[in-house]
DNA sequence: TTTATCGTTTGAAATATTTCAAACGAAGAT
DNA sequence: ATCTTCGTTTGAAATATTTCAAACGATAAA
């Protein structure tokens, strides 16, 4: 790999690195998710192992936990029945966002659910929190509405970009 | 305060504890959140720190990260010169949700960075990543469209609810 | 069947983060 | 002017997280 390909990976890396903990994730999870990206091919966790200078354990960890939130799924390689291979997902980035989606419901579930009981308490001194979960409420229910939006929005902008 | 109240707001910190440490934040910040949420009027720092069983150190430290994310302010008490009082801000949903905006800038940044990287590099192994950039660029486009659309759309319906 | 290699698990070590207690400077109260 | 009390800073202690190395079970290769 020439020395200007070798610095764009190192770079991808570190940024995704650092994005991927703003967002309250594994800086790790980052690193692997920027790996598989620059790779053109599918690669085994012995070359991520290598590649990012870790030991198997935590990789291992990682991965998994990558495949649960469908950043990254197993590639079957025919050459290579031994081995597992990597690669991230054709729609990474709608997954990714798919993700974010779930914390914005838990957020709505949040204010609903302390609505319903500040609610049932019947007790005049909650009256203000109880507009401030209102207002929870609709902010994440209209959210989730551009949200889903987004999505369809999206579905039909990737469509034409592989046209 | 009663015995349901107490409950409430013991959920409420809670809750909000997990939610901040989902999207990446401290539990401190979520716990100081749900208390200034809860209560009707502005804590000082004391209050604070004696609800939550903190010492001023971390305290003190977190307000003023949540002052810097527009979350929370001071609110003036005529009656005591000498404390800090402290509030949420009015808006603080739509300022949560302004900061999380910062974050999906910054992808959209990651993505054209690269992408210029990679292009001026002219290397013809980098084209598949190249792509990806692309795509990745045009996602978080598209996504600070629908957040800013959602911003407008907010606005309106939070001053049918004001009024 | 035996051997070798894979991915996972696990307990310990290293590291990062959170929390506290004490010290400090600033500013209102006396 | 002096005394309190406030919020902040700081270094150490406690806690949580990340990372590693070794052991293990499973499965392909010999």
């Amino acid at each position: 790999m020439s020395t200007i390909e070798e610095k764009i990976k190192k770079e991808l890396i570190q940024r995704f690195g650092d994005a991927y903990k703003a967002f309250g994730l594994s800086k790790l999870m980052g690193h692997i998710i920027a790996l598989l990206l620059f790779s053109p091919e599918p690669l085994s966790l012995d070359e991520i192992t290598k590649q990012l200078g870790r030991s198997k354990g935590p990789i291992s960890q990682i991965v998994r936990r990558l495949r649960d939130k469908h950043l990254i799924r197993k590639a079957w390689m025919p050459n290579d029945n031994r081995k597992d291979y990597y690669e991230v997902e054709p729609e990474i980035f709608e997954h990714a966002f798919r993700n974010n989606l779930e914390l914005i419901k838990n957020n709505t579930r949040i204010a609903k659910q302390l609505k319903e009981k500040i609610k049932s308490s019947k007790s005049e001194n909650l009256k203000p929190i109880s507009q401030r979960m209102i207002e929870m409420e609709k902010f994440y229910l209209l959210m989730e509405d551009y949200y889903n939006d987004f999505l369809l929005s999206w579905a039909k902008e990737r469509s034409k970009l592989f046209s």
